[in-house]
DNA sequence: TAATTTGGTTTATAAAATAAACTTGTTTAC
DNA sequence: GTAAACAAGTTTATTTTATAAACCAAATTA
């Protein structure tokens, strides 16, 4: 009756960062901070777990000398994010 | 931008325990179990933690000789729930 | 050149979810 | 009638998560 809701979409953060990545074909860490207004180190860690589970990539690189950390959602991603919408909806009444 | 989620809420048991008392006057334990597929802890300490929030009452009875534990939503309760789905919503394309 | 800011990572702490063990009483099988 | 199994939970312990605090290196500003 209700669907096991993927834990690692279950989180308020990562599904924020997934929902912004959801939306475009890239952003940058710090984008993504301003965005969900977390802070660096959770956000962080938050990215790495998503990195882990390969429903994102992340690049790290430079813009001019400033480090820049580019991040974009996968395939696997993607469908893992439908999938969590599909399952939740199952928590709801219509 | 990403309104916050009610922490209360934001968890699989919970929710799911919310949205099966909000479809109906009232639930008890064993039926909740049974809908859930949680364990009785797991299932007993979330109950109270919505009880502490006023968004469940819980009343303890016997049927025949057997202990019963009935669950009802509150209107605190159905307030937060509708808050979380249109919060949820926010989270989501479309 | 000293202080501040940027863009993060790492480590520590607090909170949550979950499972395991336990309790109290009831029903069933011998 | 009593031992074993079951019902309906609760309590406690363990694991996992989320979050915050501290830190670091390089760049910029005063």
């Amino acid at each position: 009756m209700f669907p096991k809701l993927d834990p690692l979409l279950h989180s308020e953060l990562r599904l924020a960062v997934m929902s912004i990545l959801a939306g475009v074909d890239e952003a940058d860490f710090t984008y993504l901070r301003k965005q969900t207004g977390a802070t660096a180190g959770n956000l962080s860690v938050q990215i790495d777990k998503l990195a882990a589970a390969n429903y994102i990539t992340v690049e790290k690189g430079f813009q001019g000398k400033m480090p820049r950390t580019t991040c974009r959602i996968t395939p696997d991603g993607q469908e893992a994010f439908q999938q969590y919408v599909d399952a939740l909806r199952e928590y709801f009444p219509q």
